[in-house]
DNA sequence: CGAATATATTCGCATGAACGAATATGCGTC
DNA sequence: GACGCATATTCGTTCATGCGAATATATTCG
């Protein structure tokens, strides 16, 4: 996986939120959907932007699609996503974003 | 500095070279030039572009324009330029715009 | 099979960015 | 001030992408 491909997956707010959603484990279309606020088709457009480039890997569970981040990362992939979530640490939204998560959740026993 | 004006900067391959390139010392804009070799008007406009989003300073010096890497980057920023670095290692185009960063400033005694 | 839920794809549009070509600006020297 | 070198900007085109809206596919359940 090629350095600028890892940052052109980077670069756009909502796939960058996406994915550190993503670092805290797999997650299904709808969650992402609720946790985002945006709609479902724009999150299935990202979601296929990223599965493309290999920076997620999907598997179906029942009538769920469950992204996750690659289960064997390259090691550029694997530096930067740590960067990531170290810098990730002091965003606002972010913290929000993991808020929002976990109330989602609370809410059914879906993975 | 914003993550996403980060990975803007860094998520097209001239660019990269670029930040790469910057990493080991100021450099001017003609031997960004001869490294890359492409042409000027376009190492111009891609600093242009890293100038506004604060990813490069630069200064005058006589008719050369030096340009460098913030003198005091954003925490966010310095990681990422490290992990860049990391990984940079690795890389065989990198190493070789290196070889070639070389020979030019063997030419002349240019900052 | 039909309905409901979850997800994916397609279309049309608007915007931004990368590029080559041409031109403009800035600085030093004569 | 004119010239030459280094750098910057502008223009027009082309291509990718983000988006909303609409629609299609897949799975489960009755």
């Amino acid at each position: 996986m090629s350095l600028v491909r890892i940052y052109e997956c980077l670069c756009d707010g909502t796939r960058l939120r996406i994915i550190q959603l993503l670092t805290r484990g797999p997650l299904c279309v709808c969650h992402l959907q609720s946790v985002l606020g945006i709609p479902q088709a724009r999150v299935s457009q990202h979601l296929s932007y990223l599965r493309e480039r290999g920076m997620v890997e999907n598997r179906r569970e029942g009538t769920w699609m469950i992204y996750s981040l690659p289960e064997k990362p390259a090691a550029e992939l694997s530096r930067h996503l740590a960067c990531l979530q170290d810098c990730s640490v002091s965003d606002k939204r972010f913290r929000k974003d993991l808020e929002k998560l976990d109330a989602v959740r609370a809410c059914c026993g879906k993975p």
